[in-house]
DNA sequence: AAAATAATAGAACAGATGTTCGTTGTGGGC
DNA sequence: GCCCACAACGAACATCTGTTCTATTATTTT
């Protein structure tokens, strides 16, 4: 709200109250009918003219001919996106292990949700999050617990880290992944453990590591 | 989004994405005409097919002959708070380094903010959050450039990583904190560097690690 | 392959919806 | 009282909107 705002009239006051109420209850806005019976108003024209002054003076935001279009100023609710992140499931910083489903990634089957804010994921699209289960990312300070969040690429530079899917194992895993003459190795992030080896056309690569989050206690 | 969840067609699928999308770049919901020209299908009555199934599943809310009467289920828009977390400054995963500013943790000064979502600090009072210099806490997976999250207390638990003000040389540091017989031990996570000790006089807790948030490129 | 079920298409309908216009009411200044 | 500006009223209109229905098509099951 960073227009100048005036002294509202008991009206108007009524319906902005109104609206915002409606939209904390309904999760929709309210229409002009609903203004007019809710602020005990008589005729539409009366909202129409007072939500006229109350855009004006930045309470809220109008969309023209569109039913309900009574918005919330821009900023007020939108200074960066909120994201809901599907969890979709645990990866694997260890060995493969198998995931429930063969269709690994199904992203809209995700059962849990991460919220995480536009300026965490930098604009970027496709983007689900993972939970890291296993040690062998620990090099690369990404702990047993942590969530990563992935965004869905299907090519990687080497040395990045990334979630894969080895399609005959039918099992997926987060390594660093190197593309190297006739095979790919997925490396390793722990001293102890030794590097996989796979065909490249038995590799999917699902998506790379682009945050890592942690909470304790 | 805790109702049982099943796999999604491709055009439901749509459809959710649609709809939030439109939501967040409007600020109130698409009409059932929206959607259709939205998700390029070709009659009404394929959005009223696929809407029923997915409110059925949790995804949406309707409201009958409600014109754009589709809301967020309850809780999914109100999950959690968003937070400004001032950055107030750097910290040093290392040893002890000036701040410019002796009053050292002047979270009014903060010329950056980081914004977290409240499911982040988990309902904390007191958060900032520090930018992480240097390789001492690597052993605990605090990386330089990292960010963490701090609640201001002034007391921690042996063991608990803190950041911890030294009055005496007026600098801050970020440690494993431990309270010996008539000395505090500041412990870096990082086994080629040694403790510092402290009178406990000397010491000052400024707050604790909470949360570690890093980004990749 | 046939049957059953799920999904889609298109049209029509009734009512909701925002907008517009002319009129009336109110309050203040002269 | 008159004039003016602001505010409110009521009616009408065109279009938007959700819903319903039937038929067809696609997919799944037997």
């Amino acid at each position: 709200m960073k227009t100048k705002q005036e002294k509202l009239s008991p009206k108007q006051h009524c319906i902005v109250d109104f609206i915002y109420r409606f939209w904390e209850d309904r999760g929709f806005p309210p229409s002009i009918r609903d203004i007019v019976a809710g602020c005990g108003l008589s005729s539409t024209s009366v909202v129409d003219y007072n939500l006229r002054i109350l855009e004006r003076q930045g309470y809220i935001r109008r969309h023209r001919e569109v039913s309900r279009g009574i918005s919330m100023p821009a900023g007020a609710h939108t200074t960066g996106r909120r994201l809901f992140i599907p969890v979709i499931g645990q990866i694997a910083a260890g060995e493969p292990i198998p995931v429930p489903d063969t269709d690994a990634w199904d992203v809209t089957a995700a059962s849990d949700t991460i919220e995480v804010t536009g300026d965490l994921t930098r604009g970027k699209e496709g983007v689900y999050a993972l939970k890291v289960k296993g040690l062998s990312m620990v090099d690369a300070m990404i702990n047993d617990g942590d969530i990563v969040l992935m965004q869905y690429v299907n090519a990687v530079e080497n040395g990045e880290m990334a979630a894969v899917w080895l399609k005959s194992e039918k099992e997926a895993t987060l390594k660093k992944f190197y593309l190297e003459e006739g095979r790919v190795r997925l490396q390793p992030a722990n001293s102890r453990m030794k590097a996989i080896y796979a065909e490249p056309g038995n590799v999917e690569i699902q998506g790379r590591v682009i945050a890592v989050i942690r909470q304790l206690d």
